[in-house]
DNA sequence: CTTTTTAGTTCCAAATAATGGAACTGTGTT
DNA sequence: AACACAGTTCCATTATTTGGAACTAAAAAG
């Protein structure tokens, strides 16, 4: 879905391009199964996959003779979703948010080109949607993406456009560049970006983005709701308690000095 | 704090190396302080660091001049999470488990000797032991660990023991192999293991193994809660629905075709 | 303001590790 | 028993990693 930055990254980016690969398929898989989804020679990837499970990057289950994600992954994760990640900063604001509004809330940040969702709220069991922690998702059609690619500065702009497959999820979902940067102006005139069933059907939100001091956007917020349950005028109504989170977000980022992106 | 092992993997077993490393700094940390804490050259060092930032499983602070964990590994754990723990399968039990005790649940799984928590469920929030999802505990002085240690095979068991390096927490933490060993008896006897203020003083638990109908542990369930508020006598009133709670996550996890470790 | 120290970055020939075609093994199938 | 197929190992060739040293930029000392 989203366009692979060819960086050279000698054997390590292979490697690392592997796991991606595991991953996508989002269950144990057989290595005939990522030999044909892989570029490499039959030797090299299994030498790859050999290294990868060896550091528990990957695991294999001897049995089925299948590979899946590894647990070393999720440890590793951990640190990152601490010490990196926005979701420490905000678990209080989010608290608030979470209690005053009584919708789901997203806390996301970008991550090459997509979405990645660091935190997830979910006031009610009744709907679910894409999102939990650590999943990602399309930046052109989602309100946390939008929000973000708003604020963006022109060379990371660039960068992420580039990465946008623009695939249509739904009737509403941007089609190309150009219909997405469209809707900038107005989501910086606004300070707001509505997901209009751009990537969920019946799904619809308000997202705002987190600013740091110098101005740079480091991640954002969304409220989603149903069609069934509200609609976009209903969502207007959280702008004040979003805008009021996501400002008070800025400031912790900028005092914690949350890294600037470039 | 573990004994590494100490196997050559080339480039990617380096270069996953210094994703431990920066992780053990549990903060942003400047190229000097890696390098002091590394056997690798500068020059070395330096195109490490690159690499892993160029492709997202670091990131750098240009401002401050700082490596963190990157989002990437966020992105690839929650696939792992997902599809390669046992927390997936495992949610609704806890769900009810967590119900029925109104005590912290912890589920955690083996990762190279340590335990690794997968899940965690918290009834109460006056009280926070150490344990999150995706953090690691020594094994040998928790419930968890010592529960999975204790039907481990021998094979297995010998490697984990390796990987101990008998940190004493606290006054009542095993101090070495022996001591350690001389518990697993009585806990396959009793089918429970109990930490009694191993790893945390005041923190105590109760902790039952998931076993796979082959009779392999792939990890395991435990009860914590605070000396203030209950003693080991209580945690034992909650042996049936601990047991009952990891009978089922055996039987899902060997329907579920959940891999035997070996 | 100049010098010195320290931290970070680049360079390149030598050393080392990755590569992949092909041969091999083991398991399941006709 | 012969075959097909998925997975594994081998090894000479090729390409990448390596790290000492030189370099640059920024900070501290004089």
């Amino acid at each position: 879905m989203i366009i692979q930055s060819e960086k050279k990254d000698g054997t390590v980016g292979k490697a690392l391009e592997i796991l991606d690969l595991v991953s996508a398929f989002e269950r144990p898989v057989r290595f005939s199964e990522l030999l044909s989804q892989s570029s490499h020679p039959k030797a090299t990837l299994y030498r790859f996959l050999q290294t990868l499970t060896n550091q528990g990057m990957l695991s294999y289950d001897e049995d089925r003779q299948t590979y899946s994600m590894g647990l070393r992954l999720v440890r590793l994760a951990h640190s990152a979703w601490q010490n990196a990640s926005l979701a420490s900063l905000a678990f209080e604001t989010l608290n608030v948010l979470e209690k005053q509004i009584g919708e789901t809330i997203h806390l996301a940040q970008m991550e090459n080109g997509q979405v990645l969702f660091v935190d997830k709220r979910r006031s009610s069991v009744l709907f679910e949607t894409l999102a939990q922690t650590g999943r990602v998702a399309p930046a052109h059609c989602t309100g946390v993406g939008k929000a973000i690619l708003a604020y963006m500065s022109p060379e990371r702009l660039e960068r992420a456009l580039k990465q946008q497959a623009f695939v249509p999820y739904t009737a509403s979902t941007h089609l190309n560049r150009e219909s997405l940067i469209s809707e900038f102006e107005d989501i910086r005139k606004s300070g707001v970006a509505f997901d209009r069933e751009e990537h969920e059907p019946g799904i619809i939100s308000i997202a705002a983005p987190i600013l740091l001091n110098n101005g740079r956007v480091v991640g954002s917020v969304s409220i989603a709701t149903t069609t069934t349950r509200h609609t976009l005028k209903d969502l207007e109504t959280f702008k004040p308690a979003l805008l009021s989170a996501t400002k008070e977000l800025g400031e912790a980022a900028t005092t914690w000095q949350f890294p600037s992106p470039k």
